[in-house]
DNA sequence: TTGAAATTCGTTTTT
DNA sequence: CGAATTTCAA
């Protein structure tokens, strides 16, 4: 039913209840964002921490209560889906407070056609998601009366398609060396691809440019014979997918835009009253594209907000600049449209210290600052008191660094605290509710082990949760190590290879990729010395070895006959029984969700859909395939867990993140990994401290240029400045994730008076110089450990 | 400052 | 294992 103008909440009631029923006080920026018009664009420019999913969620909420649009025609669009979910459950919560409070005020005022408005709106019809999952969603009203319904591919699919069926071929027939020197631009220290598969890999990369960055193909094409056979490769996948109604994540969002473009799809869609858009910064040019003709087609009420000095993902296409050029292009491509700029600068979430410190971060090195939205004034310290210093903890060798972090930890969250040099304050976990889980360490990977000549080498992570789970605390790292590692993951595949293929009589026929040949080995050996330790939990009734002996002899335990068709997923679920960490440990929950995924999906393109049958020749045709489309995706690492749905960090563990993931996220204690593996000035892991050439994703985005819309945008600064500004954003975003305790961790190399260790993390200029270190000569000689400018306190 | 010996390194991020 | 970097001694 339409509403009367009269019947809305007024904006006035609106900010009024924020306050009296969220208690949110809001400040004056905050509330111009709630309260702009609908009229012109609203462009948010939002330091971290100052609230900006609190005003995006509210102008959202202010839409449906005072503008009275549908829900359904409110969209909000975000980066990752862990945002997206957060979107969704705050809108929630504080849509169904409000609406509750408003529908009271109704009936006491007797007002019934409000009363029935409020009570028959739906708030979690509030669209909230990644633009990836709209237009997946969409990607079915693009299609051709007729035709089959459409599929998207996970990603290790769509990549084996093309590696397979596409670039193989072209690859094999005389196009390497072409391809090979093409390529070897855009990888690791510029060197030739090292096989087939690599090339492979290169050349979906430059595909995924070529779609996202809106790339012009004919200007592409033209510009050198290796261009041009890649532009062939990539007609070639296009073609190949089109033909049976398959997508990747690039290719949708293009069949996307081209429907409206087409003037086609729009209409098909649930008609849009309003487009927030959060994170902006690391939109690419085809989203941009997306958004612009949406809002172009239905004349919608569109904010967006964004912060550029939190752009991360530059490799992904994101581009920084659609972010801070965004009045004039929204201008430009929207004649007649106008927009509004606001600032959020106002930090709620650090204490002032943590504050002062990623400021200074931002701002110490003049080449970076010239990267950032000029006149962008400096975060505003909000939070009073209770300051505790940036800590600095380093140490000789990562045994020591593990050791002393780890009681560091332990102090804090199980013992008397830990007194903090320099200050009376001791710095000691909440009585009522603190927890191990309110700390987190970040780095750039969080990888547990890297590997050398001589095996496998224990990194930071590894360490740390050694200690503190000998300590009777843990970890929460389910990224730490690839799935095909995990010891009780190689026990549950090992398991269902002793059931469907027991004597390996079916393995040693089938053609097996080289980690396959090499892992199914060990996963049988591990299941058998599983079996041999005789595992009876409670809730099983035989033991796991007459149990999987009943598969061999295909012969149930009651001596019935053996079911003609078993799914997998069964078996996976009978098995898990044996294995009770799946059940209880929250990292066993990941794995074993991320194998259950991939059977699910299997249903779309395992050709028995991972059902088991009993009857020749089904029977090896379907255990066949168990190992062509789920253990050797496993054993190649394509199957990955997904952050996503990782539960929330149990409280009494440690969470370990990359910085990457951390986007969004705060924590009162953070703990920054800035040099565990540096040692010296190394020129082979520069990139990730002080790189000496611009990465390939810089070169990529370079070479496209001539060719894109924002290529002269991107361009304006060097390749390797753009390099370096990638590696500043990455540690502003690690500093600004804390709220009372920033604590920074390395080996002791990064900050002595001599060091050579040149990194971007502590405080080195990319002119080479170092802010932390004196500048008096008379300290040369003979030193302290600890330059006089370094802003933090050791301990 | 120079040459030789000793030490250290080995890519990462994701819809 | 090969290359880059640092350290040591002159």
């Amino acid at each position: 039913m339409p509403m009367g103008r009269g019947n809305l909440i007024s904006l006035e009631d609106f900010t009024a209840a924020v306050h009296d029923v969220l208690g949110r006080e809001l400040n004056d920026p905050q509330r111009t964002c709630v309260s702009h018009g609908t009229d012109s664009a609203l462009m948010i420019v939002a330091g971290p921490g100052s609230g900006k999913t609190t005003v995006l969620v509210l102008r959202a909420l202010r839409h449906v209560l005072v503008d009275g649009m549908q829900p359904e025609s409110v969209m909000i669009t975000t980066f990752t889906r862990k945002a997206a979910g957060e979107l969704s459950s705050r809108l929630l919560g504080w849509g169904i407070s409000l609406v509750d409070h408003f529908a009271e005020r109704a009936r006491l005022a007797a007002d019934t056609p409000k009363l029935n408005w409020l009570n028959r709106l739906d708030i979690n019809a509030i669209q909230a998601g990644t633009l990836d999952s709209f237009c997946q969603l969409w990607l079915g009203k693009t299609r051709i009366v007729g035709s089959p319904t459409p599929v998207m591919l996970e990603e290790f699919a769509a990549n084996f398609v093309f590696r397979r069926k596409v670039f193989a071929p072209a690859y094999r027939t005389g196009g390497q060396a072409t391809m090979d020197s093409y390529l070897a631009q855009y990888n690791f220290e510029r060197q030739a691809p090292r096989n087939q598969a690599d090339a492979g890999n290169l050349s979906i990369s430059v595909n995924n440019r070529l779609i996202q960055d809106l790339v012009d193909p004919d200007g592409y094409r033209g510009s050198g014979a290796a261009q041009q056979a890649q532009a062939a490769l990539l007609q070639q996948y296009r073609e190949y997918l089109q033909d049976r109604q398959m997508f990747d994540f690039s290719l949708c969002s293009e069949r996307i835009l081209g429907g409206l473009r087409s003037g086609r799809l729009y209409g098909q869609l649930t008609p849009l009253s309003a487009l927030l858009v959060d994170e902006y910064q690391d939109t690419n040019p085809m989203q941009e594209a997306i958004y612009f003709e949406l809002v172009r087609q239905s004349g919608c009420a569109f904010a967006i907000v964004g912060d550029d000095d939190q752009a991360l993902y530059r490799f992904r296409g994101a581009t920084v600049e659609l972010f801070t050029n965004f009045q004039a292009r929204f201008a430009q491509q929207l004649p007649g449209a106008e927009s509004e700029m606001v600032y959020l600068s106002t930090n709620h979430r650090s204490t002032p210290e943590i504050v002062r410190f990623f400021n200074t971060f931002a701002t110490h090195d003049p080449a970076f600052v010239a990267a950032r939205v000029a006149g962008k004034p400096p975060i505003r310290e909000y939070n009073p008191g209770r300051d505790i210093p940036i800590l600095g903890l380093f140490r000789d060798s990562l045994d020591d660094l593990s050791a002393d972090l780890s009681q560091f930890l332990l102090d804090v969250f199980q013992g008397e605290g830990r007194r903090i040099p320099g200050t009376g304050a001791v710095l000691r976990s909440q009585a009522q509710g603190g927890a191990l889980g309110d700390a987190l360490l970040l780095a750039s990977s969080v990888r547990e082990y890297k590997d050398s000549n001589d095996g496998p080498v224990e990194r930071l992570p590894i360490q740390v949760r050694q200690h503190l789970e000998a300590a009777g605390l843990g970890v929460f790292n389910p990224r730490g190590q690839d799935l095909r590692d995990i010891l009780n993951v190689q026990r549950l595949l090992g398991l269902v290879l002793l059931c469907l293929d027991p004597t390996d009589r079916l393995e040693t026929t089938l053609y097996l990729n080289r980690d396959t040949q090499r892992y199914v080995p060990l996963w049988r050996q591990a299941a058998e010395a599983f079996i041999a330790t005789n595992p009876v939990p409670a809730s099983a009734r035989s033991s796991l070895r007459h149990y999987v002996q009943g598969w061999r002899a295909r012969r149930t335990s009651s001596g019935e006959d053996w079911p003609n068709e078993i799914p997998l997923l069964d078996l996976l679920y009978k098995l898990i029984v044996w294995i009770p960490e799946f059940q209880r440990d929250p990292e066993h929950l990941v794995y074993l969700e991320a194998i259950m995924r991939c059977v699910v999906q299997g249903a779309h393109y395992s050709g028995y859909g991972f059902a088991i049958l009993n009857t020749a020749p089904h029977d090896s045709q379907s255990r066949t395939s168990v190992f062509y489309d789920l253990l050797s995706p496993i054993a190649q690492t394509e199957v990955e867990v997904d952050e996503d749905l990782m539960f929330a960090v149990p409280r009494n563990r440690l969470g370990i993140m990359t910085i990457h993931q951390s986007k969004g996220l705060e924590y009162p204690l953070v703990i920054v990994d800035v040099g565990s593996e540096f040692k010296s000035n190394h020129a082979k892991q520069a990139f990730k401290r002080f790189p000496r050439d611009s990465s390939s994703t810089v070169l990529m985005e370079s070479g496209m240029a001539p060719f894109t819309g924002v290529g002269k945008l991107r361009v304006a600064r060097t390749d390797i400045d753009r390099t370096f500004d990638d590696l500043m954003r990455l540690y502003y975003v690690a500093f600004s994730r804390a709220q009372v305790g920033l604590m920074l961790v390395g080996l002791t190399k990064n900050i002595e008076y001599a060091t050579t260790v040149q990194n971007i993390a502590t405080f080195w200029r990319r002119d080479g110089g170092w802010s932390w270190r004196n500048d008096n000569p008379a300290l040369k000689r003979g030193a302290p450990t600890r330059p006089e400018m370094m802003p933090l306190e050791l301990i």
